[in-house]
DNA sequence: ACTCTATTTCTATAGAATTAGAGTATCGTC
DNA sequence: GACGATACTCTAATTCTATAGAAATAGAGT
């Protein structure tokens, strides 16, 4: 089988991620357990789709007394980078503050919201001006 | 669970959307032509795909002289919207100012993003304002 | 009307993602 | 040291996406 693959985590892959950036290094059985919050699932496929995000080098593994202890390789922010680098890409082009300019106009933005991306505009610019000074 | 996952447009769903978008309703010779410009495709190819995409009602067409003309259904808007709050869901749980949080710390934004972005946020204030005065 | 060519429809392929069954290995316990 | 539970590997079926060849169809021009 072929297995070689996209640059960016699917869903099934994201869904392990998550787990993993969440509660540390675990074993596939607590793996599965978390994963069964949310639907059935066997622990064969989660053992495969492991195996594919092992040599998509997403997770590492280190031996422990049963089995395998499992460890997100790839970082929650540069999975963001990716994903959101994509989606900027695919529908705005590659101009990021038409991503934002959605998100506003979409009103899926609520006022405390707001009232944060204001902090971080502030927090970003106060960074830009400490740069260069 | 048995995910038909073609709620959002693929990339070669996408890539005709866009065309379709900018440039109104085209027969099936002048979105290949607009396609190659960036990569080469059969006919065929952009043929079928738009198939798939009536199926999924994300355009419509039309009778003329020479085939059909196409036309996006699915608006720009909706796709956004269904993208990006795919994204956010998948990798911010939801919280929008989250994704934003993660476009300022990634510096994908450049000088210019981050003052059109105050500009959004002025305008949706002064909008918030005038609503409830 | 007949041919040329653009278009449409039908069928098929390869690759990927997702899922899981069956078999094998191994730890922990009695 | 045998046994049961857990974990790992291998193989495979299914679905979705992207792709295009071949055949059928239908304007347009002479």
């Amino acid at each position: 089988m072929a297995r070689s693959a996209s640059r960016h985590p699917t869903d099934a892959e994201l869904e392990i991620l998550k787990i993993l950036w969440d509660h540390g290094p675990l074993g596939i059985g607590a793996i599965c357990e978390a994963v069964r919050q949310h639907r059935a699932v066997a622990t064969s496929t989660v053992a495969t789709v492991l195996g594919v995000m092992m040599d998509k080098k997403q997770v590492s593994r280190r031996k422990s007394s049963r089995g395998f202890l499992w460890s997100a390789r790839l970082t929650r922010d540069a999975a963001a980078d990716g994903l959101t680098g994509e989606l900027v890409d695919r529908l705005f082009d590659g101009a990021g503050h038409r991503l934002v300019a959605h998100l506003f106009d979409s009103g899926t933005l609520s006022a405390r919201d707001v009232d944060r991306i204001q902090d971080l505009l502030d927090e970003h610019r106060r960074r830009a001006e400490g740069d260069s000074a």
